[in-house]
DNA sequence: TTGAAAGCGCTAACAT
DNA sequence: ATGTTAGCGCTTTCAA
């Protein structure tokens, strides 16, 4: 690629201005000249440098987006409605895949701000220390607005879509109620987590609400993983005075639940009533109708990028309040949860 | 942002190049110059433009990826692998989403030549008609090069990391026959896509191998949905004289072709021996144990982000030779062939 | 309706 | 060991 603007100019007998000025549509030129400069560039097949360009309008129409684990459907879901979006606006993403590693993350974030992207929208990592929270701070003050798209922790002080995860708990909760249930038990993430804690406030409002005494025998933590909560099912199931339903926090603890049903020749609801949280939609397809809430994460990229967009736009006159949206889960049934 | 190298150089009492030789650590600095530079660009918080020096160098150290579903696992993990190795080199990724849109994945090269990116990993939609796989060619060709990462269709004349989709076909195949089966049906998808049919190569092989006369009524195809072969097993189950044994070439099928069993009470593989594409890993946590071949997708995104880093060297030094890799599918055994 | 010229922020010979 | 100067390819006043 060494074809330029200037080539062009020459080939069409023209000057650069006039080159550029068809390549933007900006500025009059007569119909005879634009086809003369639009024949050479079909003939000498060229391409406008974007550097170029970047560097002269100090604009890249590019944004960062920064995820923990590009592999994972959760964030696939966003980064694709994010991508959408992005489309839409003419915008290009440069992506940054963290692997859930702090330094990584931090790495991404000098990178962005190096490039000169518009924008960032990032998922921040759970394992995420406070001075990437700083830095990112420090970035969404004095250089490019950061928008926070956030499965795991709320971020105050900064724009973003979350997701209401109290709600979310609250709901999943109170549908086990309202089927019957009042021995209910909860098979959480660790509380370090934000949205383990607000999953559990939802829990506990919904048996308050509904004048249920919480029976703490009753309350289980894992850290996602499907094995604990296999063994926990099977506690569960073993108990004295077992509980006749469980809220269970997340999709892979979901599997390790129904598969310690299973094993022991057991069938929800009748023996164990469940409700699940995340998508768990495989199962239904099999059959196995476990209902379950789940944060919309398509909506939550689409919402996030066009989010970035207004407060871009706000900043162009001199707007520096944080935005925040709030979504909702959605509620599945499929009829475990009766 | 409006602090330029101009400003470190006034700041530190030097030269502009002065500032850039400690900033890429090349030239002699003397070391008092070096911490007064140093300390200048911490003082003013300063962060180096890449674009400018990316105009300046003619290198963005970036590359193109474009992949047509980002929520699907399968490019979740490619992306992932490309994302590890970039990471190492140094490289920027330029993500392109292209919902499987063929005027999407045109536009995704368009603006990536623009970018003037170092070289592009694609994963081509299955959509896709000739005249992308033309445009492609005149980007290799003329551009930046491309290396293809091949899920669906093998590309011939351009560099890529592909899964032999035949030695998948073969492996799973024989498996059954191994366990005993000689009367052995296949859900395949539709034969217009190159995998298909080349699983199917596979299929027959084995068959033929193992001197068994492939019935043609054992024979099924599909849009790979859950529910097309849900009906299929159904009918198979049905039949006068059924096959003990079915080879399902997809993640949703099989999950079609296990709800019916579920659903008709019957059980694999004793009422019928099942083996998978794909990883369906899902099924195996609740304790399903279904078989499955699988093509290795992070394992494609680290060697196709090294196989195009290696064709970029090589081009340096004139040598436009296509690279080749092909990875063999693995076999996960989990007790549904038996 | 068109062009000349300056400049975006950086790097890289070439001098010194 | 450091500085001068000339670009990289484009856009954008300002003039004509």
């Amino acid at each position: 690629m060494a074809i330029t603007i200037r080539d062009i100019a020459r080939e069409a007998g023209v000057s650069r201005t006039t080159v550029s000025r068809v390549l933007n549509d900006s500025g009059y030129v007569k119909e005879e000249t634009r086809q003369k400069v639009e024949e050479a560039i079909n003939k000498l097949n060229y391409s406008p440098n974007a550097i170029a360009r970047s560097l002269s309008t100090s604009k890249t129409n590019t944004i960062g987006v920064v995820v923990p684990e590009i592999n994972n459907p959760f964030f696939g879901e966003i980064v694709s409605g994010i991508s959408q979006e992005a489309d839409k606006a003419g915008l290009n993403i440069i992506l940054y895949n963290t692997d859930n590693k702090e330094h990584k993350e931090l790495k991404a974030l000098q990178l962005l701000k190096e490039q000169r992207i518009q924008g960032i929208l990032i998922t921040p990592s759970y394992t995420e220390g406070t001075s990437n929270q700083k830095y990112l701070k420090t970035i969404d003050r004095t250089d490019v607005p950061v928008v926070i798209l956030d499965g795991f922790v709320k971020y105050n002080d900064f724009s973003g879509v979350f997701i209401d995860q109290v709600n979310g708990g609250f709901n999943a909760t109170e549908t086990l109620i309202k089927a019957g249930h009042r021995k209910i038990a909860i098979i959480n993430g660790v509380m370090e987590t934000r949205p383990a804690r607000d999953r559990h406030s939802g829990f506990l409002a919904a048996l308050e609400k509904y004048g249920i005494q919480h029976n703490e025998d009753y309350e289980f933590n894992a850290h996602y993983q499907w094995k604990e909560s296999y063994e926990i099912t099977k506690h569960i199931l073993s108990m004295e005075n077992p509980p006749t339903a469980v809220f269970v926090t997340s999709n892979m603890m979901i599997l390790g639940c129904i598969k310690a049903l299973n094993e022991l020749g057991k069938k929800a609801p009748d023996d164990l009533a469940i409700i699940g949280f995340d998508n768990v939609d495989m199962l239904n397809v099999i059959g196995m109708n476990v209902s379950y809430v789940y944060g919309p994460s398509f909506e939550m990229g689409i919402k996030g990028m066009q989010m970035l967009n207004e407060v871009i736009e706000r900043r162009k006159n001199g707007i520096y309040n944080n935005l925040n949206d709030i979504l909702m889960p959605q509620l599945i049934l499929k009829g475990s949860e009766k």
